[in-house]
DNA sequence: CATGAATGAGGGTTCATTCAT
DNA sequence: GATGAATGAACCCTCATTCAT
């Protein structure tokens, strides 16, 4: 693995579990065996580390996301791959989408939001794109498209960050998936 | 108001602006208008003025949480008085509510959820308690407590926050707030 | 001493030895026997000690040049005045006259150059101020004031620094100051 | 232009521009298009470059000082001569100029003092040359051919650098030097 | 109660320079 | 000749905290 590598590994893990504004540099360097001014040749300053990470690590959720997923048959399938691809993700790299949901939860006048923003925004133009074109077929659904988008990540999230807690995150079969999606279409009542 | 007020009233405002993190002690005292040896004289330190932050504006939520809220008959009207109160009061105090939701979702390894743990427990436990209680008369919700604790917070959360960087936190009538709890209860299809 | 003084002993000292740009904080508080954070609670950084420093040992200069110096019978007089007492400044105060002169040769992109330019105006606007009304009573100096204001104290300054570099700037009598100002008059040849 | 001559060009600029201290290396390469090696490669280090353009565009300077210049009958006809070969060197080379002159009013414990001193000493040894010489037929201006030398550079000296931050160094004519000239042997006062 | 002054430790960043390729 | 990558040392500045007064 080379320096600009493991560097990156690093600043994931440190950013994840410290937080973007307690790591500092040195103990970014120090941990990935360098020097700071290799990190500074390779990112340019801590902000462009934490946005390469950013770049690297959360394409294949915004690429999961855009590829097709809509079916105009069924809502429930939409749902159901909405949840396993974004639930999935979450499984696949845990460290990076706690890191992810950290930093869109920092205070706004933080840098750490300034910097998530723009990816959030990406994501959040993927799932209300889901959600409009579902709408487009319920119309039942219309007008409620940009609220859906919020509820069920909010949902999701809980969902996922109280697996990542309990470190059980393993557990989330994709059939749980499905239910998470059930319960957001059809309520908590079991039917 | 005195000193040791305003230092609050300040540090509440600056924390949740901007972070914990991230905001000096230098700045908070410069804004209240006092030196930095009366903020120690009255807090000990930086943890404890958040910590008082937490103990001041914070005990109204739990104690909403922990009184008569519970309806035996009707699930609906329970889940109808949960969402009027914790929305309620994140429209009442909406400031602090984006600063306790900031220090929870702030890295394990951070001061902040370290501080911020026990009250984040202490709120949990008395809306898992309400479901432990409905749980008990709706049987059909048995084992599915601790999820749905998390979930319909997440849900809220999310409403919450999404309306408060929105700014229109005030347009959250007590009827939006019966509308979320339906939809926990009953899924996003209008019935 | 107060810290505070030391610190600005030593920061003229070390600015007029090896340069402004070349000196660090560390060396300055490290010279002066306090902390960085000592430092930074007198003068805000860096260039605040400098500023601190021109103001403090300049005024001398302009004030003394501001005070009654113009001798309207003869200007001889007036020129002798204007230089023992500029000479007399650099003399009194010869390490400060060093700095002054370094920074204002300092490039017009440096920091150097921005913080001693306003002091570089006052001193001139005095010197200025000298030749304008002298002119106003020696028609046929008229419209040479600026450039006799630039000339003269290229002159005093050359014999200055001379005298700083060779080390015997005590060796500069007033009587040598007189024939600076006649030379400057009637020019080198020996009248 | 070569690698080499492009370094030069920039180092020249940006060393007059924001100062030979405030220049870094890596601005220089990144201005000039190559890389840090490069550099290296050609001049070995910070102080190479400096030198380099020191020999190169100061030689013309020292050589034409050293030319033919007195007039063993008029002193007034040596004197003009001075003034129009140092300040026409001024005129032809005002960013080396304007560098030259910043460096050797560095302080003396500064890097860029002691690269600059050897050159200075060789143009201040032409000067004193021509003092020298005019002394040994000028006998009343014996024992004052230093003091002289220093007096009329600084003459000029302030004379240039007015120009040249006013702006205006293109209008500084044949006749203007000698008019300069004229004023150091003969006073301000119009003849 | 409140202050000015001081501190050790660490913040992020840049310096001139060198290495193998 | 020229490069990308790496370095030790230093840069200015700020952190939360404590002291005597």
């Amino acid at each position: 693995m080379t320096a600009k590598e493991t560097l990156m590994d690093v600043g994931l893990r440190l950013f994840a579990e410290v937080g973007y504004e307690n790591t500092g540099v040195a103990q970014i360097v120090s941990e990935a065996g360098v020097t700071k001014p290799t990190m500074y040749h390779h990112y340019g300053n801590k902000d462009g580390l934490l946005k390469s990470i950013i770049n690297t690590y959360g394409k294949e959720l915004t690429e999961s996301l855009g590829g097709t997923l809509l079916d105009r048959e069924e809502v429930n399938e939409t749902m159901d791959r909405l949840a396993i691809r974004y639930i999935g993700f979450a499984k696949k790299y845990p460290v990076f989408f706690r890191l992810y949901k950290q930093l869109y939860s920092s205070p706004e006048g933080s840098d750490s939001y300034r910097i998530i923003k723009p990816y959030y925004d990406e994501v959040m133009k993927e799932i209300q794109k889901i959600f409009l074109e579902t709408a487009s077929y319920h119309t039942n659904l219309k007008d409620k498209e940009v609220w859906m988008s919020y509820s069920i990540m909010g949902m999701f999230d809980a969902y996922i960050l109280h697996h990542i807690r309990e470190a059980d995150l393993a557990t989330l079969s994709d059939d749980t998936c499905r239910q998470a999606a059930k319960q957001f279409l059809y309520g908590v009542f079991p039917v």
